[in-house]
RNA sequence: GCGCCCGUAGCUCAGCGGAUCAGAGUAUUGGCCUCCGAAGCCAAGGGUCGUGGGUUCGAAUCCCGCCGGGCGCGCCA
């Protein structure tokens, strides 16, 4: 393909290993990006992968590789090269390099995006908060994780499903309604009397305010979760993360699930009772002990309707699902894979995948931020949102890798803002915006542009940042890592800063500044469908 | 005590199935606006990659011990 040197290249390798060495013909071949030009665009080791297996000098086995793929590369690279202990060093020719900004301006919105394979029904499953409270920091590094890891599923070609589990009946929901409930009847939060374990946020006032008849516990309950859900939806709209499924946990129970569950544990033999309970045999599946599954009161424990809940995911075709949490839940992996594989209907050991995170600890003023007024306990969202907007607070939650903690700087992210990352890569995307919009020109003319012209240094850096993109989006996707493409955006937003002040882009010269201008316009295109694969906005002015 | 995760520059963090790997941002210091956006650019200083072993020609990266931190270890969710 056209614009795609790598796929050539690949193809060239293994037509030589096949000549070379046809016992090794579906050995795999991976081209490196080395990360120092000095070693040129593309990089392979296979010669000494492939060494041992044939007992031979990995050098003089490099030059044997090169000199049967070299031919029908002469278009696209200059003459290739053995390094080291045998590498083989691909440096490609302006033509080949600036070709990827044809290509660029060619799929527009579409480049870094891929048709997978074979396109797979996801889910990815966050915040999956309870209509206790407002949403909490934690659930907005999941919202943001788990809104960007549907997106780089999505960019592969696979039908993405963002999913919202809550639970809308159970003992939680049955204290804040009895929290609210004493707060309408004048009660004052943790004075004598109060509830056990009560709700005790602002937002307790708030919600009772509205109660017409402190009596009624049931219109007082649905009132109080109507309430928080249209509060934690209206956070979450503010945060520009949407859903396509609500699920509720209860209506597990009222379909039966749950005791289907129960059913087919009982029929394989999975459970069995003591101490007044029934047990399920999860060590049979590497926990460290059986777990309860059915209390002696005769309730079920949370976790036998999260693990219904997972086989209405398997039974509603979702191949792959991805659950977003913290790592304070890690504890439920074993169990609810455990609670699975008993049931013994086919569902693969490692159903679901996890991405856990940390929690996150929010600075302020140089001390750590502990509680909110409005939620009582710990710091909000909507806090975060208020304080350094929503760009930001998306941008740098996922910044991170998930497993890492994080400490959120308020000060840094917002009474310095012009130092944040994300605007840096915003700034970059209005820049090149403003330029072109100087320039006057019609964008799709730029498609013809002679890319020959581009010769600079900084031209050749940029051109190759740009053609990584597609790969790193995609092992973005395979690893749920959206943080590298956070990390990628800021490299080609400084790459475009410094090409920026270096070089004037609006010369006289026509076919040179279409040249240029293609550039830049393959630049902005690459930001913003980055940008958009994390949820950041990319403004044209700022 | 047991299990999982994390210790990389003053700070916040990338790099992790070995080679071309000591990195980014920020902070500090010194330069750059008669010219497309200085919310920017250029340059400098700053780390024996927690620590001690092991495997290897070669380890931030793999293995083991130790130290430090986080989170779990309920007939809570």
């Amino acid at each position: 393909m056209p614009g795609d040197p790598k796929a050539q290249i690949e193809a060239a390798l293994r037509t030589a290993v096949e000549k070379e060495a046809p016992e090794h013909a579906s050995f795999a071949i991976t081209l490196e990006r080395p990360k120092q030009a000095g070693h040129g665009d593309f990089s392979s080791n296979i010669a000494l992968q492939l060494a041992k297996p044939l007992k031979r000098n990995p050098r003089e086995l490099a030059e044997s590789l090169l000199a049967k793929a070299a031919p029908a590369l002469a278009e696209i690279v200059e003459k290739p090269e053995v390094a080291g202990p045998g590498f083989i060093n691909f440096r490609l020719k302006t033509k080949a390099k600036v070709a990827v900004i044809a290509r660029i301006l060619e799929e527009g919105a579409n480049y870094g995006r891929a048709r997978a394979e074979k396109p797979q029904k996801m889910q990815v499953e966050f915040v999956s908060a309870n209509p206790t409270g407002p949403l909490h920091v934690g659930h907005g590094r999941q919202a943001a994780l788990g809104d960007a890891i549907a997106a780089l599923l999505e960019s592969q070609g696979h039908a993405v499903t963002r999913e919202f589990y809550y639970n809308d009946a159970g003992a939680q929901i049955e204290k804040l309604a009895l929290s609210v409930q004493a707060r309408a009847r004048g009660m004052a939060p943790g004075a004598p009397g109060w509830p056990e374990e009560g709700y005790k946020g602002e937002y307790i006032e708030d919600i009772a305010r509205e109660v017409a008849d402190a009596q009624d516990l049931d219109a007082l309950r649905r009132l109080a979760v109507a309430y928080l859900r249209k509060e934690q939806d209206a956070d979450l709209q503010a945060f520009g993360v949407k859903f396509d499924v609500y699920y509720l946990e209860s209506s597990l129970y009222t379909q039966g699930k749950v005791d289907a569950v129960i059913e087919k544990w009982s029929i394989s033999k999975k459970v069995y009772e003591k101490d007044g309970a029934l047990w399920l045999r999860t060590t049979d599946y590497g926990d460290d002990k059986d777990r309860v599954v059915r209390k002696s009161d005769g309730s079920y424990t949370y976790f036998v309707p999260d693990v219904a809940y997972h086989v209405t995911k398997w039974e509603r075709g979702f191949t792959k699902v991805i659950d977003v949490q913290g790592t304070d839940h890690h504890s439920t992996v074993t169990r609810v894979r455990a609670g699975l594989q008993a049931l013994g209907i086919g569902i693969p050991k490692d159903y679901p995948d996890y991405v856990l995170h940390s929690l996150v600890k929010v600075m302020r003023g140089g001390a750590e931020v502990k509680i909110s007024k409005r939620a009582g306990s710990y710091v909000t969202l909507r806090d975060l949102i208020d304080w350094v907007g929503r760009d930001a607070v998306r941008f740098f939650l996922v910044s991170r890798k998930a497993d890492s903690e994080f400490v959120f700087d308020v000060d840094l992210a917002r009474e310095k803002s012009e130092e944040n990352p994300v605007y840096y890569v915003q700034y970059a995307h209005a820049r090149v915006c403003s330029v072109l919009s100087q320039w006057g020109g019609r964008t799709p003319e730029l498609a013809k542009a002679d890319l020959d012209l581009l010769s600079g240094g900084k031209e050749m850096d940029l051109a190759r940042r740009l053609a990584e993109f597609p790969d790193l989006v995609a092992t973005a996707a395979r690893e749920a890592a959206p943080h590298s493409v956070a990390f990628y955006l800021r490299e080609l937003a400084g790459e475009f800063h410094s090409y920026y002040n270096a070089e004037r882009i609006l010369v006289e010269e026509e076919r040179l500044r279409s040249a240029r201008l293609a550039l830049c316009a393959a630049v902005r295109q690459t930001l913003a469908n980055g940008l958009s694969l994390l949820g950041v906005s990319a403004p044209e002015k700022m």
